[in-house]
DNA sequence: TAAAGATATATGCAAAATGAATATATATGG
DNA sequence: CCATATATATTCATTTTGCATATATCTTTA
């Protein structure tokens, strides 16, 4: 490992986060609602958790990096929400991360087949 | 985003994950301690929390994953870890994960350029 | 028409993970 | 002798997470 920069090291990530940026790219695809996102991600072969998905879009419209209205038109009102420029910005600037994110986790493979080689 | 196949979704990775990945790596280069995975960690630019560095080492010597011997020549004693054969296939069988991953982050941000561009 | 099921959002609560602070102990340098 | 560096570990509050439950509307079907 020697002196290699390893970056933040997996700072970013948690499953939050990661819910964050699915609703995030889906709802700056077009607008959406939960219910809809809830079943793309499944669709994707995700399980993920009803409650923490709704949670997670009244704190990012809370945030501001999305925003909501109701639609009342027919069936169950759903809130559809769509991505602000706060949330254009933010995904702009996890770019970056991701991508550094991305080099550590090729270094870290090339470590682990180093280790194997050398041992 | 369409048909695309996300895998896991950011299953992998939170931070007990990484800082586990990081004494792993670490373990398997030469046997080290704590204190000495804390500093090369700090070195890199890291910010981790010494509590749960110590109490991820001593979970993965309850796992099996690493091995530990007191080491009392001079100084306070440190805890040797070095890393087990089953800590050698659990790297090994992190691999195809971490590369389910890097491909995850490189769609993730394709689809934000393409979003960006179509916007 | 009553019941069941799909659609849709949200809250409550317990368990797990995390971070910050603190405790303990040994050696070294001034 | 005192401060500092080395070294590990625990405690406690906060945050994150998952599971269960509540509420409400529309559609299908028995």
């Amino acid at each position: 490992m020697g002196h290699h920069r390893w970056g933040h090291g997996g700072g970013w990530g948690n499953r939050k986060e990661w819910l964050a940026l699915w609703i995030l790219l889906m709802a700056g695809e077009k607008p959406t609602h939960g219910y809809e996102i809830l079943n793309r991600l499944e669709e994707m072969g995700m399980v993920i958790n009803a409650g923490s998905l709704y949670r997670t879009l009244r704190t990012l419209d809370v945030q501001g990096l999305v925003e909501s209205h109701w639609s009342v038109s027919g069936g169950p009102a759903r809130r559809l929400y769509r991505l602000t420029p706060q949330g254009w910005l933010y995904l702009r600037s996890l770019k970056s991360l991701l991508q550094n994110q991305k080099a550590t986790l090729e270094k870290v493979v090339d470590q682990i087949n180093k280790l194997e080689k050398g041992r």
